[in-house]
DNA sequence: CGCTAAAACTTTGCCTTGCAAAGTATATCT
DNA sequence: AGATATACTTTGCAAGGCAAAGTTTTAGCG
């Protein structure tokens, strides 16, 4: 009736999905943004980053400016996989949406 | 920018967001039926329903027919709070939906 | 050059959680 | 009584999240 196995963990989880979200919605995000945004610790947010990083979603941009910056965004890897678990809550929604 | 801190860890979970899913299209669901829909081990499934059922959010009605058979429906709280969860959800597809 | 400060990590350690496998209890049918 | 199915409980392990503190890298300033 669903596929809850195509439910990636790796985007699923909390924080992950959290990430994932912001770098669908803007193409570039500096490590500071994030951080705001998200209200993550460094250590935490590092760690997410490299978990996506690892799995090949999501690309590392170092560049050094003002200040030395480190961007990131979606691979193609990563944006598709993202649209693949979107199918799912869309089938979640879909289902858990009240009915007249 | 989102709410992600409204996401309900109890909820989000894999696998009982495949409880609550279930649950929310169709009122009441036995065990068994659970267990298989879900290909959960008896174990797996049993702590989920437990979690949600401390939780508040499923109710649990034990009945004796042909054999024992315990079933499993929402409660009004864990409706209002998939429903909720459902919110955050919408947000993040509006958000990850490629654009034109 | 040397100090300070900020960014971007890394490391550590704790604690929660998921999960499967095996065992127990209750009830039915023969 | 014995077999079988349901509905659990217990055990034990392994993975993962998280914060806090420490480290490295780079820039700005005197």
């Amino acid at each position: 009736m669903f596929d809850f196995d195509k439910i990636d963990k790796t985007i699923h989880e909390k924080g992950r999905l959290g990430i994932m979200t912001l770098l669908a919605v803007r193409t570039s995000w500096t490590f500071q943004d994030l951080k705001t945004e998200l209200k993550m610790s460094d250590g935490n947010l590092i760690t997410h980053l490299r978990t996506l990083h690892d799995a090949g979603m999501v690309a590392v941009t170092r560049e050094i400016l003002d200040r030395p910056q480190t961007s990131y965004s979606l691979t193609a890897k990563g944006r598709a996989a993202f649209q693949e678990y979107l199918v799912v809550l869309e089938q979640i929604i879909t289902a858990g949406k009240p009915k007249p």
